[in-house]
DNA sequence: ATAATATATCAGTGAATAATGATATGACGC
DNA sequence: GCGTCATATCATTATTCACTGATATATTAT
């Protein structure tokens, strides 16, 4: 995108793209989906949820923090714990409509070879 | 990612998790999202496009063809020019999602370094 | 205090991808 | 046909970003 859109109008339409971008790149990640898609059943603290993603500690924990900052998720400490949940229904709610409007696109994302699988 | 994922169950969850990051980066870039933005007020040809999103013409092709491929938009050709449009009510139903759920997580999107602004 | 467990931090590396510039294709009017 | 307008293609470049490995911090138990 070009970076010259400090025009003079700095509209809040522009501001606010750059915000769904950045948001949506909170989502756009299979590591942070399946982190995100354990945590719907429940809170999880951090070693379950290296168990059921399979990734690595450090890398869980990169994203939880990633995903801590972005409001997506939320913790609390248990003793030597650190459990995490979703902030808010909306976040589920949004996965399901994901789902839904995978389910009329699915092909045609399969198909798309614009990025990696 | 590890990419080792293709164990003996190969389950529907890991694909349809590949799938929503897909679906996801599809979102996740400015200049989609402002391309998907303009045709959320109706169907708009390439050169339109071009002035409203003040990209470059190659530059919106390209995206229009991700877009394309992945279903979130169709086209018809007009005479000599090719008419874009979102290709289901659901995609500007999850765009309004994402607003509502950036009036809850604003604030920390813009705070997460993670990415670029 | 020491050890053990749980989690976080972060620099470095490699892979993914957005934008550009040049060029190609296609449709219309003359 | 020839020129022009509208759009597509694609290789190259530069940036972005996920993952790893090593290490740091925090909490509890002995």
């Amino acid at each position: 995108m070009n970076n010259d859109m400090t025009q003079i109008v700095t509209d809040r339409k522009t501001a606010t793209i750059e915000q769904r971008a950045k948001l949506f790149r909170g989502f756009a990640d299979p590591s942070r989906l399946a982190i995100l898609g354990a945590l719907c059943g429940g809170p999880l603290v951090v070693h379950e949820l290296v168990e059921r993603t399979e990734l690595s500690q450090p890398n869980v924990s990169n994203h939880l923090r990633c995903l801590l900052d972005c409001g997506l998720v939320a913790s609390d400490r248990d003793g030597r714990f650190i459990r995490y949940r979703i902030s808010s229904p909306r976040i589920t709610a949004l996965l399901n409509d994901v789902d839904a409007l995978l389910e009329l696109v699915a092909e045609g994302v399969e198909a798309c070879g614009n990025y990696r699988e």
